[in-house]
DNA sequence: CGACGCATTGATTGGATTCAACTAAGGTGG
DNA sequence: CCACCTTAGTTGAATCCAATCAATGCGTCG
């Protein structure tokens, strides 16, 4: 296995005992392919799967009755899309494969066992999801007090702290798969805006971008544009085990 | 009791035993009040506690270096506060009572012993913030893609649904504490342009607000207004325990 | 090679911000 | 009990960031 991003990530939030991770890498036996520009789940839909990103990149998105589109999580490997239809019953926004995924299709009352008859994981879960809501306050931040530049500037900071934590970063560059257009619907710009906000970043060095590798080229001054913190990430245990 | 919000909040998502209800209440021993705009705590903090609200409301802010402030959430009885300071280790954001309000002051060690020893809760707990999950991501479309008119008229619109699903609306008229100022602040626009916005509601016979009161006075096309599916809020069990 | 997806550029428009008064309501103290 | 002050809400005019409309470049893939 390339890596197990699943726990990996957990195990930036609790400590698993190996009777526990054989239990989540257990969890990865089937394993599909989605091409790109896929719907992994529909909105409306209520999968008797959960779905896990094993390789590749996905995005949770929204659209509105007007046409417009939100998209309000990117998802890379290690990252659950649907947990919460357990409770939710059914999806409330759809998520498409951005780049071709690898996706593990785990049943959901398989899942279901395993968090009623080990607490570790249950609260390992939990605290995933704890740390996934800081994203997401991060991203309403980000839509509604930034401006274009600033944006921008967060989200590609995010991404390379997220990218770095799961071991996909080589120097200062990493795949970002998104086309502006992808981009624009995580910020809330138009596709025509980002493309000139992009140029802007580019002009003044902070970033190469093109044929879907982004290279930062100056990570402090990328950060300080975006008024980045990566507190929110909760890397600070990341931080310990890999001292 | 007035009512236990957070039992209230919990069974909406799982079904609990006498047992747990009984633990989650004796959580709720030492309550302190706060004065309204006082902040209950702030960002950088590590409490030892992990704080509830069980009167009143408060709200998740984040203040940008430029100034710029952004309300992530507003918290009713029954929302916890910061349960994620276990996770996060400390607050990526400040909280702030909108109103005086009744929070409850729970050792962290305390919740943490329950949580390991029962399961149910746990869950339980994972569950609500599932939930709490879905209305973050509804809080990046509102302030990312819909306008001034639409957006006040969905965060309206969802107040009316949490405020309901605790049991404080009355008719079509709730408590809404918050001033003009604190409404920008969690729809991402200016004091000024949410007068006027409110003012376009209320010309078109959709609301009536003053005096810390709200009334809808037509749910069906303040909804339409605000393209509001209430799904996401998970009101589902609610109804189903309500018939 | 034609077609389609993606990126880029220019010109114009518009929703929301900004700046600046001004009113109304409530509380306080002399 | 009324001057005084503060806070919340309201209104108008000017400005701006990003959206919109529209075209063009460009690479690649069937």
């Amino acid at each position: 296995m390339p890596h197990r991003p699943l726990v990996a990530r957990l195990e930036t939030v609790a400590d698993l005992r190996d009777e526990d991770k054989r239990q989540l890498a257990e969890l990865c036996t089937d394993v599909r392919v989605v091409p790109a520009r896929h719907d992994i789940i529909s909105e409306g839909e209520r999968p008797e799967f959960v779905h896990l990103v094993t390789e590749g990149w996905a995005a949770r998105y929204k659209v509105l009755p007007n046409g417009l589109r939100q998209i309000v999580a990117i998802l890379i490997p290690g990252d659950f899309l649907d947990i919460h239809v357990t409770v939710l019953g059914q999806m409330d926004h759809s998520v498409v494969a951005l780049t071709r995924c690898r996706v593990a299709y785990v049943p959901s009352e398989r899942l279901d066992r395993l968090t009623s008859q080990d607490n570790g994981l249950t609260k390992a879960l939990w605290w995933s999801t704890l740390v996934d809501e800081a994203v997401l306050r991060s991203w309403i931040v980000n839509a509604g007090r930034r401006d274009a530049y600033q944006r921008i500037a967060h989200l590609l900071c995010e991404m390379h702290v997220r990218m770095n934590m799961i071991g996909l970063v080589t120097g200062d560059r990493f795949d970002l798969p998104l086309t502006q257009e992808e981009l624009a619907d995580a910020t809330a710009l138009t596709p025509v805006h980002t493309n000139r906000t992009l140029q802007r970043l580019r002009g003044e060095g902070l970033i190469k971008l093109g044929g879907r590798v982004l290279t930062v080229l100056d990570v402090a001054r990328l950060r300080e544009a975006a008024g980045f913190d990566p507190n929110y990430l909760h890397i600070e245990r990341r931080v310990r085990i890999g001292a």
